[in-house]
DNA sequence: AGTGCGATTGACT
DNA sequence: GTCAATCGCACTA
């Protein structure tokens, strides 16, 4: 059973800089399909490819630095490459990275890993075995990778960050755009990101192809 | 595979 | 008091 027994393979992952991001939310959703995310523990490193990730531009009347700063979205006006962490629905931490210049407020939201290193402790974190349902979802996500509100504020591309952004460990396949899930207003635009046919991508079926 | 629903915390009106 | 960038489970099929 492939489920039970996650690799324990390791990976050559190198830190990207901040100057290696694009400058635009949308352009970093899109770009940060296939770069991997990395929480390195005290004794182990977890790991996992971005598969699927969504766009939330200044302006946008359903991200949630809309109204203007608060104590609790100010990480989303921070430069960009900082980590904004946001605790919802009574259980759930989401996980995005500010995409714009200070003051601006926007953000991508990381949606979804495919798990590279340390899946066991992973399956410890969420308490389930099967390795596809370790990240596939924001909330699931952030229980797997350990992030909670501590990580919140924190810049991504500091020197020595236990939190980061790495190279990818192979080619991204064809990236799919879709509307974003779980938005229920009149804001239908496409700025959802996602390799298509991956297995680890949330959301309906039709969603992934 | 798709749909429906309850749980549950914090921020803001 | 209301609402939320969700999840897991219990359904139906």
């Amino acid at each position: 059973m492939p489920e039970a027994k996650p690799s324990k393979q390791s990976y050559r992952l190198r830190r990207l800089r901040r100057v290696e991001l694009p400058l635009d939310t949308i352009e970093l959703a899109r770009y940060l399909i296939g770069k991997t995310l990395v929480h390195d523990l005290p004794d182990t490193r977890l790991s996992g490819r971005i598969v699927e990730t969504e766009a939330y531009p200044a302006g946008d009347p359903v991200g949630h630095a809309f109204r203007g700063p608060t104590p609790a979205n100010r990480s989303l006006f921070l430069k960009h490459g900082h980590a904004y962490v946001r605790f919802t629905y009574g259980s759930c931490w989401l996980m995005n990275i500010s995409s714009e210049t200070p003051g601006v407020g926007a953000g991508v939201l990381i949606r979804a890993l495919e798990p590279l290193e340390g899946a066991e402790r992973m399956q410890l974190h969420r308490g389930v075995s099967r390795v596809v349902d370790l990240a596939r979802g924001p909330g699931r996500l952030a229980a797997a990778m350990a992030i909670d509100r501590c990580f919140d504020g924190l810049d991504l591309f500091s020197r020595a960050s236990r939190l980061w952004i790495g190279s990818p460990v192979r080619r991204a396949g064809p990236v799919g755009v879709s509307i974003r899930i779980g938005i229920s207003r009149a804001v239908r635009r496409k700025l959802r990101f996602y390799e298509r046919g991956n297995p680890f991508v949330s959301g309906p079926l039709r969603l992934r192809a």
